[in-house]
RNA sequence: GCCUCGGUGGCGGAAUUGGUAGACGCACUGGACUUAAAAUCCAGCGACUGUAUAAGUCGUGCCGGUUCGACUCCGGCCCGAGGCACCA
C-alpha cells in the first residue's frame, strides 16, 4: 500500500473494534481467564503522560496476544480521581473538583482511545463515583469492627503562616510547597489503620507471588522486621519497671545505664526533683526539634539523667536512666538498654556522660604477639611485609595473614628463600617472628580467599595481598597432630561459606584496631559472651538463645519481633477525599454509621481550604456536621477528616470485575473467577505505599470473606521512566515535556507505540529521542509499503520467520519488547532483500499485530481478508523449519578465533574437527604439532589448545 | 552508613546453563537517483598498527582470580541511580 494516511486509518479501525467489541472481558465465557492490570492513572490536567504510554502499551501488547492465544483477557482502566491537584485547583479557581475531574478523565480517555489501547470501558471505575466510594466507606467500616481502625494523636505537618495541615508531598525540605515558611508538627487525634497487625504476613507471603526482587525486597525492608528481646527492667525505689527492647539480649550483663527518648510516658513519674528543671527544658526541646533536626543532628548526642536507676535483672547492679533523643519514641518500646561496650551510638553517648562501659563480648579471634612484625626485607621482592597472627578466643588454632604493601602478582611468591615452597617459607617466617618452633602448616587458602581478609578495613586497600595460610602452633612437647583430626579441626575455618562469615567480619578488624593502636573499645559484632555468668564461652547465637529463656523462665522478658512499619494514618485533613463514615456522640464516643447509609456522600461545601484550626472543609459546614448517634439516638457530630488518596486504589482491582454492581463490593462467583490478578504493572514509586497497601487491604478483605485470594497479585512487573532527551527528569518546570497527543497527530499511534517498546529494555529507565521516533517511522513505511512478493518462500525467509516468530513470543511473554522489535527489523531485511509470498506476510503481520493494531488491520484487509487481526489465532511456529540448516563454526586456537568454517548444522564432530584441523590458518598455527586438547561446543565452535 | 539495581562504540542498546562482543536502531561518512533539496536505495562505521588490501594487537568502569576460552563466574575497589537511615 502506497499511501498509508495514519490519522485516517487509526480513526477507522479504533471505531470497528469498538462496534465488533473485541476488547470485553466475559464473564461467563468457557476460555481460561487472563487479568491484565495496568495502575490507573490519576486524572491530572496535563493529560496522559508519555510514561503511560509505555506501560499502557506494553500491557496492551500482552493483553491482545493472550486474547490471540485464547484466553479471556480482561484488561481494565478507571481513575484514581481524588487527590490534591484537583482540590487546589478547585480552590484556585471556585470549580468543584468533580466537575474537573470529569474533564480530565474524559480528556485521558479520548487519549487512550487514540492510542488503540484495548480496554474493556464497560468496566471503567472512578474513585470519586459516590457508588464506588460506597465501598471504599464500607470497607473502612469493616476494618473498624474489627478494630484495625483506631483514633490516635499524630503529628501533622503544619504550617503556621497558612494555617492549614499539609500532605508530606507538601512538604519540601520542611518548607511549606505554597509560602515557603517553616512547617512544624502539630498534634491532631487521627484515624489510623492497623496495617502492622499483618506485617508478618505481608513478609510471609510475597514468597507465593511473582514480583520482581528488587520489588520483594524494597517491601521486606520496609517492613523492617528484627527479632529481639523485650526485658523488663525494675526502677528502684518507684513501683515501675521499664520495658526495653534489644535485638541482643545477650549483652544484658553489658547494660550499664538504660536511655528513655524524651517523650516516654515514665519520665515525669521518675525524675527526682534536683533534674526535673533540666528534664523538662531538654523535654521542650525535644519537641520543637522537626524529624529533619533530630536526624541531621546525628552525630553529636545529647541527653540528661533523671535521677533515677534502674536494676539490671541479670546482675542486680544499680544503672542510672538518662533520657536522650537518639531513642525513638515511635520504634521499639521507646527505651533501650545502653550496652556501650558493644553498640556504638551507646559507646559515644557513654563517652560523653562519663557512664561506666563494661565488656562482655569477646571476638573470635585475638590478636597475639605476632602482629606487629612489620620489617623491611632486602632480598625478596618484598619492601615491607606484615604478619598478623590471630589467636581464636579459646582453642590453640592461629589465623596467619601475610600480606605487603608492594605486593606481588599470582603465581608469584614473595618471601620465598631458595627452592623452598611457599609453605615452608611461611613455617620458616613464623618461626622467626614468633619464635615458635613447632608449627603445623594447616592450608593455604591461596589467592582466592586472600582477599577476604583485607576488604575487612579500608585502611589496607592499598596493600596487594598475597597469600593467606592457616597453621596450627604446636607445642614442643605436644604429639604432631593426627592428619584426620586436623581435617576435622579445621573444617569449620575453611570450609566454602563458614570461612566467608568468619572472615568478613568485625573480628579481624578488632584485631587490626589493636594493632594500630585505634582500638575503640567498642565491639558490635557476634562473638564470645565473656564476663557475663551462665553466658560465658557461649557464641553469640547460643548465647541469644539462652538468654531469651532464661527471660522467660525468670519471668522478665520474652523473644519478640519489631517492625519499621508504623500503622497508616488515615486522616486527611482535605475536602476532596472519601469522608470517613464515623460520628462521634458525646455519649457513646465513636460509632460507626450505619451501613445502610452509605454512601455518606461529601456534600458542596463554599470554600475547598483546609480551616483555620487545621479541620477539614467539611468541618465548616454546621448541618452536615451536626447529625445523631447510630447507637442512641442523641446529638453526636460527624468525622470531617477524610480518607487518604491511598484509600481508593487499595482495592480497584476488585470493582472491574464487578464495577456495577449496586448489592456488594463484588459478586463472589465473579471475583472466583478473575482473581488474582495475573500480571500487575506499575511505578517502583509505588512499591511501598500503594502496592502494600492494597495487599493489606485484599488480606483483610480475605480474612472477612469478601475475596478468594490471600495475596490480590500474582505478578508484579515494572516500567522504566522515559526520561527527557537531556536524561533530566521530564517536568513542567523545565519544560522538556513530550506530548504524546503531538506524536500521534504527526507519525500516528503506531509509531509511538512501537518506538516506545523499542527503545530500550522496558524496565529501565531511558531518554527520549525524536531521530529515534523518525526511524521507526521509516520502518512502518516500509512494512506499508512492502510489495516484494513471490509464488514460493526462500528457505532462509522461512527458517527466519519461524525463528523470528519464536522469539516474538517469547520475548512478549518475558517484556524483552525492544528485542521483539530489533527481530521484526530483521526479519523485514530480509524480506526486502529475498521476498515473500503472502502467506508468510501474513504471518508476520499476526505477530506484529499487538505492537501496531491500525496498520496491520489494514495491511490484513488490504490483503483481502474479512475478519479482524484481534478474532485470529496467534501465530504458532515450527521449531524444525527454524534451524538453520547451515552455521559458521568459529575455530579458537588458545581461546581466539582464527578462523571460521561453514558447515551444514548436523555435521559430525570427527567431520568437523578433521575440517578443522585441515583448514589452512589453522595448519599454520598448527606448525605440524598436534593439538593437546580440542573442544567442541555443538554448533558453536570448536577450540584446540597448542 | 545500610539495602537494591546498574556501568558495553559518537548515542539507545544486543549478546546468560562461560563459547564469534557490538545484533537492531539512531547519528555520522561516501555513493546512486535529482537541476537542487527532501524522501528513497547502496556501501562504510570500536580503537590502534598496516598499504583503503592481507594480517595483527588492544578493547565490555578499575585491580586480581578461576578457565582452552570471561561482558557473563569468584573476590575486592571505583563511579552512577533509587530506597532506607540514631531502628536499639
Amino acid at each position: 500500500m502506497k499511501n498509508y494516511d495514519h490519522k485516517k486509518s487509526e480513526k477507522k479501525w479504533q471505531e470497528k473494534w469498538a462496534e465488533a467489541k473485541v476488547f470485553r472481558a466475559l464473564d461467563d465465557s468457557p476460555k481460561q481467564k487472563y487479568y491484565c492490570l495496568i495502575e490507573f492513572p490519576y486524572p491530572s490536567g496535563e493529560g496522559l503522560h508519555i510514561g503511560h504510554v509505555r506501560s499502557c502499551t506494553a500491557m496492551d501488547i500482552v493483553a491482545r496476544k493472550k486474547r490471540m492465544e485464547g484466553f479471556n483477557v480482561l484488561y481494565p482502566m478507571g481513575w484514581d480521581a481524588f487527590g490534591l491537584p484537583a482540590e487546589n485547583y478547585a480552590i484556585k479557581t471556585g470549580q468543584h473538583p468533580s466537575k474537573i475531574v470529569e474533564k480530565n478523565v474524559a480528556i485521558f480517555k479520548k487519549q487512550c482511545q487514540s492510542l488503540g489501547l484495548s480496554f474493556d470501558w464497560e468496566r471503567e471505575v472512578n474513585t470519586t463515583d459516590p457508588e464506588y466510594y460506597k465501598w471504599t466507606q464500607w470497607i473502612f467500616l469493616q476494618l473498624y469492627k474489627k478494630g484495625l481502625a483506631y483514633k490516635k494523636k499524630m503529628p501533622i505537618n503544619w504550617c503556621p503562616s497558612c494555617k492549614i495541615g499539609l500532605a508530606n508531598e507538601e512538604v519540601i525540605d520542611n518548607k511549606c510547597e505554597r509560602c515557603g515558611a517553616e512547617t512544624i508538627k502539630k498534634e491532631l487525634n487521627q484515624w489510623m489503620l492497623k496495617i502492622t497487625e499483618y506485617a508478618d504476613r505481608l513478609i510471609e507471603d510475597l514468597e507465593t507471588v511473582n514480583y520482581l526482587d528488587k520489588i520483594k525486597t524494597q517491601q521486606i525492608n520496609w517492613i523492617g522486621r528484627s527479632y529481639g528481646a523485650e526485658v523488663n527492667f525494675k526502677v528502684k525505689s518507684f513501683n515501675e519497671s521499664i520495658k526495653v527492647f534489644t535485638t541482643r539480649p545477650d549483652t544484658l550483663f553489658g547494660a550499664t545505664f538504660l536511655v528513655l527518648s524524651p517523650e516516654h510516658e515514665l519520665v515525669n513519674k521518675i525524675i527526682t526533683s534536683d533534674q526535673e528543671k533540666e528534664i523538662l527544658k531538654y523535654q521542650d526541646e525535644a519537641k520543637h526539634k522537626s524529624d529533619l533536626e533530630r536526624t541531621e543532628l546525628q552525630k553529636e548526642k545529647t541527653g540528661v539523667f533523671t535521677g533515677a536507676y534502674a536494676i539490671n535483672p541479670a546482675n542486680g547492679l544499680e544503672i542510672p536512666i538518662w533520657i536522650a533523643d537518639y531513642v525513638l519514641s515511635s520504634y521499639g518500646t521507646g527505651a533501650i538498654m545502653a550496652v556501650p561496650a558493644h553498640d556504638e551510638r551507646d559507646f559515644s553517648f557513654a563517652n560523653k556522660y562519663s557512664l561506666p562501659v563494661k565488656q562482655v563480648l569477646a571476638p573470635l579471634f585475638e590478636f597475639t604477639s605476632g602482629l606487629d612484625a612489620i620489617r623491611p626485607d632486602k632480598e625478596t621482592r618484598r619492601r615491607k611485609t606484615a604478619y598478623v597472627f590471630l589467636k581464636h578466643w579459646s582453642e590453640d588454632k592461629y589465623l596467619c595473614l601475610d600480606w605487603s604493601k608492594f605486593g606481588w602478582h599470582s603465581g608469584v611468591i614473595g618471601g620465598v628463600e631458595g627452592n623452598e615452597t611457599f609453605e615452608e617459607a611461611g613455617i620458616r617466617e613464623i618461626k622467626e617472628e614468633t619464635g615458635y618452633q613447632n608449627i603445623k602448616f594447616i592450608k593455604n587458602l591461596g589467592g582466592e580467599l586472600h582477599n577476604h581478609f583485607f576488604a575487612a578495613h579500608k585502611d589496607i586497600n592499598n596493600y596487594a595481598i598475597g597469600q593467606v595460610m592457616l597453621f596450627q602452633l604446636v607445642d614442643d612437647k605436644q604429639k604432631e597432630v593426627d592428619p584426620e583430626e586436623v581435617k576435622n579441626h579445621t573444617a569449620v575455618w575453611v570450609a566454602g561459606k563458614e570461612i566467608e562469615k568468619f572472615l568478613n567480619m568485625a573480628h579481624f578488624l578488632y584485631a587490626w584496631k589493636i594493632m594500630k593502636g585505634t582500638e575503640s573499645e567498642c565491639f558490635a559484632g557476634a562473638g564470645v559472651a565473656i564476663n557475663s555468668d551462665f553466658l560465658d564461652g557461649l557464641d553469640t547465637a547460643t548465647a541469644i538463645q539462652t538468654m531469651n529463656k532464661w527471660l522467660v523462665d525468670m519471668g522478665l522478658g520474652k523473644k519478640t519481633a519489631n517492625y519499621h512499619l508504623r500503622d497508616w494514618v488515615f486522616s486527611r485533613q482535605h475536602y476532596w477525599g472519601e469522608p470517613i463514615p464515623m460520628v462521634n456522640c458525646e455519649k457513646c464516643g465513636w460509632q460507626p454509621i450505619n451501613e445502610k447509609e452509605l454512601p455518606l456522600e461529601l456534600p458542596d461545601v463554599e470554600k475547598y481550604e483546609p480551616t483555620q484550626t487545621g479541620e477539614s472543609p467539611l468541618a465548616s459546614i454546621d448541618s452536615w456536621v451536626k447529625t445523631t448517634c447510630p447507637n442512641c439516638g442523641g446529638p453526636a457530630l460527624r468525622e470531617t477528616d477524610t480518607m487518604p488518596n491511598w484509600a481508593g486504589s487499595s482495592w480497584y482491582f476488585l470493582r472491574y470485575i464487578d464495577s456495577k454492581n449496586k448489592e456488594m463490593l463484588a459478586d463472589p462467583e465473579k471475583l472466583k473467577k478473575w482473581m488474582p490478578v495475573d500480571l500487575y504493572n506499575g511505578g517502583m514509586e509505588h512499591t511501598t505505599l500503594h502496592l502494600l497497601y492494597s495487599r493489606f487491604w485484599n488480606k483483610f478483605l480475605y480474612d472477612i470473606d469478601v475475596v478468594p485470594t490471600s495475596e490480590p497479585y500474582a505478578q508484579r512487573v515494572s516500567h522504566g521512566m522515559i526520561l527527557a532527551p537531556d536524561g533530566q527528569k521530564m517536568s513542567k518546570s523545565r519544560g522538556n515535556v513530550i506530548n504524546p497527543d503531538q506524536i500521534v497527530s504527526e507519525f500516528g499511534a503506531d509509531v509511538l507505540r512501537l518506538y516506545e517498546m523499542f527503545m530500550g529494555p522496558y524496565d529501565q529507565p531511558v531518554a527520549w529521542d525524536l531521530n529515534g521516533v523518525k526511524g521507526i517511522k521509516r520502518f512502518l513505511d516500509r512494512i506499508a509499503a512492502f510489495e516484494n512478493f513471490v509464488e514460493e518462500d526462500h528457505y532462509d525467509v522461512t527458517s527466519l520467520l519461524h525463528r523470528t516468530i519464536k522469539k516474538v513470543t517469547e520475548d512478549i511473554d518475558a517484556r524483552r519488547f525492544n528485542t521483539a522489535v530489533s527481530a521484526f527489523m530483521i526479519f523485514m531485511n530480509e524480506i526486502q532483500a529475498k521476498g515473500c509470498t503472502k502467506d508468510a506476510f501474513k504471518k508476520f503481520l499476526k505477530i506484529i499485530y499487538p505492537f501496531i493494531p491500525h496498520l496491520v488491520e489494514e495491511l490484513w484487509s488490504d490483503l483481502g481478508e474479512k475478519e479482524l487481526v484481534q478474532s485470529q489465532k496467534w501465530q504458532e511456529y515450527n521449531d524444525e523449519l527454524a534451524i538453520l540448516q547451515e552455521v559458521e563454526i568459529p575455530v579458537q586456537i588458545n581461546g581466539k578465533v582464527r578462523a571460521k568454517l561453514s558447515v551444514a548444522v548436523d555435521i559430525a564432530e570427527k567431520d568437523l574437527k578433521e575440517l578443522a584441523l585441515s583448514n589452512e590458518i589453522v595448519q599454520k598455527y598448527l606448525e605440524g604439532k598436534e593439538p593437546k586438547k580440542i573442544i567442541y561446543i555443538q554448533g558453536k565452535l570448536i577450540s584446540l589448545v597448542i
